[in-house]
DNA sequence: ATGGTTGTTTAACAA
């Protein structure tokens, strides 16, 4: 089972790359973050005429998560638990029903700048939400992946110049002991387990020609559950899509699970 | 070098 994560930003200025991507790489399921869209402005019909299935939990004018899938869809949820009156559409997730079963979450974690400050306060609160849901998954022993636009680049080799990124929301330290604390419930970065340390990146700024000098970032990930990692076949970075026409600034990053 | 770009929505905000 073909898994990807790909942050659009924005599903209108961006469908042509999307199409063309989806049917491209072909994968079973597609874990979509920043549509900002709402759920009916969403362009559905061009992506089912692919094959998919499309749910999506949109918002307007940012944020906004959707899920792809080719196989079938059970136990759809909206919203990560835990805060109530929480408004911001960042996660989705759904148990996809392939030869067998995966549990597949899509996330948009928050951003968080400017530190300190609210949004930073938001990004810390998000992050312990999701180490609860996290640990409930943990706990229910399935094939389970969260994946997504986690705004943390984890660690220097995780981008091209560590210096620059001394104090901001996706690099403190108190956002890498979030993010670790997630990780250390059992969780497998993908990326990591197949390729070491090789530097690899999944978003580059639009500005000052961050793509034409690598000048990129890693903060899209693949967290995989212990049964999911134990079926982990391939993951890789589909970097060559920051360089098509009209892009976004991030790439898409898929795994191939034997599943 | 304290800039620069894009998307959503029309003056900012978010990234």
């Amino acid at each position: 089972m073909k898994i990807a994560s790909f942050n659009i930003n924005g599903v209108k200025a961006r469908l042509p790359a999307l199409l063309a991507w989806l049917a491209d790489a072909k994968p079973d399921v597609a874990i979509l973050q920043e549509i900002k869209s709402v759920d009916d402005g969403f362009p559905r019909e061009p992506i089912e005429d692919l094959g998919y299935t499309v749910e999506t939990h949109g918002q307007k004018g940012f944020n906004g998560v959707a899920l792809l899938s080719r196989l079938p869809l059970e136990d759809i949820s909206r919203g990560l638990p835990g805060d109530e009156t929480d408004e911001q559409a960042r996660w989705i997730e759904a148990m996809v029903m392939g030869d067998v079963p995966v549990r597949v979450c899509g996330l948009y974690l928050p951003n968080g700048n400017p530190v300190p400050g609210p949004k930073f306060d938001y990004k810390l609160g998000w992050m312990e939400r999701l180490k609860a849901r996290g640990e409930a998954l943990l706990a229910s022993e399935e094939i389970a992946v969260m994946a997504g636009d986690y705004n943390v680049i984890p660690q220097a080799e995780d981008c091209a110049d560590p210096k620059a990124w001394e104090g901001d929301a996706l690099f403190r330290p108190e956002t890498h002991a979030a993010y670790r604390r997630i990780l250390n419930l059992g969780f497998t970065d993908a990326l990591r387990a197949v390729n070491g340390t090789a530097e690899t990146y999944t978003f580059w700024d639009y500005q000052a020609g961050a793509w034409e000098r690598n000048n990129g970032i890693r903060i899209d990930h693949f967290l995989l559950s212990p049964q999911a990692a134990d079926r982990l076949k391939a993951c890789e970075i589909d970097a060559e899509v920051r360089g098509r026409e009209k892009p976004s600034d991030h790439v898409p990053i898929w795994v191939d699970l034997d599943a």
